[in-house]
DNA sequence: GCTATCGATTGATAATTATCAAGAATATGG
DNA sequence: CCATATTCTTGATAATTATCAATCGATAGC
């Protein structure tokens, strides 16, 4: 892998406090790769044998059962994921594919285990991470389960206005049947849900939302921290942080 | 807390490689406690004190929003629970309350961190833990995306056939309606789907399902271990991890 | 620039799930 | 054991969400 990619992960959480050295040995075994998009990385049912870590470009977590496919998670740059597969030793629930060309640093299973091992404080970042993925996928069903289609759009429209620094208007960082499976609709019904939405304070052309009227839209989201996350408003000021958690932040 | 109970704890997979004094330390500090049905041990939003391990009863975890209420797990002995929040200093994303009289042991989360910190197997199995209750909440959320009602009702009855020791008949553990609440449906459509599945091998009396055609169950419960989870059958002949993953495995 | 392809939208309809309002069964407490 | 509360069931109805079909629009390759 490319010597300028090292810093990058480096400012990672999960690698932040990590001795140099298990650091470096890790550095070393890993190998950085750039997929086109639409490739199937990684399948469910199979086992693992790299941590992942996405570097530029997005994948997509998705899950199938019985012919039905459903968008479990979407992982933007910089952020790992499967970091539970390599802890416990069983197939991923998962299967990930790339959304567009990404680039993609493959650190294989056996030598994070070795440097979980050896590195008390690479455990506990690990243990932070798997905790904050826990938590993420909580979060999901929660928002399954207590709010509406029409209730999860509108909060994911607030969250993602957050993230970026609360500003009024952005464009969706996926394409809508993306969007409309990983919040548990079809596409037709994000397309209507955005349209009542025009009445609930945004503006939508095309694939850029627009806030117009923040309460109106506070109040058909009713937005919980318990639910849609912290409040990152200070993310995209740090480097190397600032998309990791971008729609979920996954770890396997 | 009693001597009798530490055997108990000792047995589950948190604690079973850690070191015999890190676990000797925790049980000098952690207490037992009795507790009456239907009492919030913890409320949501709260920040944790405790790890709790139930050792006798259930208990269940749930969520709330905008006056709505749903149930998200429900933990049987013997098994711990909020374990994420031990690691990531966060407020709990979800209440736990009694469903019976039930015994409890806490642990100053305090001294699990120190523990964590200074014992590397007691850090690896916690994170298996974590990695474990991660991956139940990604079950709870595919079964939940990719079933409707009557499949997640099907596929629960053939789980907890499974568990049980493939038993043809057994009683529900809990009450219907926190049942519903956790296949993500009301008391009514969880009475209405009961209905329904005696037309696909199942019969009720009351709170006793027998399973009378195990192929016609399966048909519309389309089992996966990638969703149920794990084929347990073994679980009922070891001691102390007989139930420890009756319902959900939590964490925090 | 033009066509082919794919995603997005819209309308009509159907399936699923929830709500409301009873009544039946079950448990609880004196 | 009876009275009371609670849960469970059932039916009628409404809300939500999905499916199907058609059109529109953007995008990519030629």
């Amino acid at each position: 892998m490319r010597d300028d990619e090292k810093p990058n992960l480096r400012r990672l959480p999960l690698f932040r406090e990590m001795m140099t050295p298990t650091f470096d040995s890790l550095m070393q075994i890993a190998y950085s790769q750039s997929f086109p998009p639409h490739l199937e990385l990684i399948r469910q049912g199979e086992y693992a044998d790299f941590l992942h870590v996405i570097i530029e470009g997005s994948v997509e977590l998705h899950a199938t059962w019985n012919g039905r496919d459903s968008v479990m998670g979407i992982v933007h740059p910089v952020s790992t994921f499967i970091l539970a597969a390599c802890v416990y030793d069983e197939p991923y629930l998962m299967s990930a594919r790339t959304l567009e060309r990404s680039q993609i640093v493959m650190i294989p299973i056996a030598d994070v285990r070795v440097a979980l091992r050896r590195d008390s404080d690479f455990a506990m970042a690990a243990m932070r991470e798997l905790a904050g993925g826990y938590r993420n996928f909580v979060r999901h069903a929660k928002n399954l389960k207590l709010r509406n289609s029409l209730e999860r759009l509108a909060a994911y429209i607030l969250h993602q206005s957050c993230r970026l620094g609360d500003v009024d208007s952005f464009v969706l960082p996926v394409e809508k049947r993306c969007l409309a499976s990983y919040l548990g609709m079809t596409p037709e019904n994000l397309s209507r849900s955005m349209r009542t939405l025009q009445d609930h304070g945004v503006s939508i052309q095309a694939t850029r939302l627009t806030i117009t009227d923040r309460a109106r839209l506070t109040a058909v989201a009713v937005p919980d921290p318990l639910m849609d996350g912290p409040i990152l408003k200070d993310m995209a000021a740090s480097p190397g942080a600032s998309k990791e958690a971008l729609t979920e932040r996954k770890s396997g």
